[in-house]
DNA sequence: TTGAAAGTTGAACCATGTTTCAACTTTTCC
DNA sequence: GGAAAAGTTGAAACATGGTTCAACTTTCAA
């Protein structure tokens, strides 16, 4: 996967071919040591074994600890919104854009466990962008319900509750039957949520 | 808040009033604490400086920071589920029940962020108490659920899918509507949700 | 009253891990 | 080809904070 742009740390991006890659082996560590072992537990030294470089060369390319946490967080938060863009098909709309997209971030969330906690945890390592990548999520949810109404299959009604309440539906559904048991087929867990979301629970 | 009995480390209980009295006041620090810094920025010192207590005491009824963040975090998840149910009032049943429950969480959750804060971050700090709270908590609602079905007034459905679901809907509305931002009226919000559970999404 | 048990104290010990830096190697480009 | 820029190295400086402990004070029951 491709990493490489100004990831690093203002005025230290990489100038060279082997800076380039050395950034990319270190984000690439990165990744995997948070997703392991937590913000926390992780080590600079732990990233840079993994990568294969000096303890030294990480703060070539990084102010801190907490500067490459947060390039991974905003990389991953984009990847996540990418990835269930793509998983939605070219025309479909309300009840059916939500259960593929839902089921696009089941198979996420199965495929990509460490990008999962890695968001999870910026809730306490690194709040602002937590809080951006759900306030961004929310809003596209929000703009894909808007849309539905406008084309009249589904009801009009307050979009910005309704959108987080989707998303939650969907984080809890992720963590339960993507990264903590992924024995169900995404099809199942995507289609009880259709259902409930289209005609509710009452009899 | 009386937080006393059995919640020190094994062997470690008071036997004495003054023990008792300081074991509550470290574990209402810790709690001040922990919500405030979450868990690895939240020191022992913090803790026993808020509590008026000398360092070395924190050791006399806790085996470890990690025992402590324990103990409270199964403390508070107990006090979570208190208080929903409390939130419930005597006869209601299917979604009434569940939105009387959502109404119970939001206003928990503006009560007492730190609590809030306290769970979400055991996902990281302890992650089998985390799990064993909200494996918890999704058995209580499925079995709301299921009581629905029963009397008629629910469809039947998978209950564990639509628990997480639901369940993740209402953590989500308590983060956004709950602890980021208490403007709305708790009515509103659980009226929304109430409204989508009710007769889902599509026109 | 008294002595043993319970509880308190905080300085010191210790482990961990982030960050710095000066010497060194590689790359770039004139 | 050579000099300057870019990149690499890892030992050491530094900071932090969890945990221990031996001396001390308070409580309690006989």
């Amino acid at each position: 996967m491709s990493v490489d742009p100004e990831k690093a740390s203002p005025g230290k991006a990489p100038r060279t071919a082997r800076g380039r890659e050395t950034l990319r082996r270190l984000l690439d560590a990165a990744a995997a040591e948070f997703g392991e072992r937590g913000f926390h537990e992780a080590s600079i030294s732990g990233i840079t074994r993994r990568a294969g470089t000096a303890l030294g060369s990480f703060y070539t390319y990084f102010d801190s600890k907490d500067a490459i946490f947060t390039a991974l967080v905003r990389d991953m938060s984009a990847r996540v919104a990418t990835t269930a863009a793509a998983a939605v098909s070219a025309g479909s709309t309300g009840l059916v854009r939500e259960r593929e997209a839902l089921e696009g971030f089941l198979r996420f969330a199965r495929e990509h466990k460490e990008i999962y906690r890695i968001i999870d945890e910026a809730e306490f390592a690194d709040p602002q962008s937590y809080r951006a990548h759900y306030e961004g999520t929310a809003q596209r949810i929000a703009a894909r319900l808007d849309d539905g109404v406008a084309q009249g299959t589904l009801r009009a009604g307050d979009q910005e509750v309704r959108a987080w309440a989707l998303m939650g539906m969907n984080v809890f559904l992720g963590l339960r039957f993507g990264v903590w048991d992924a024995s169900r087929p995404v099809e199942d867990i995507a289609g009880v949520a259709a259902d409930l979301l289209r005609d509710g629970l009452s009899i």
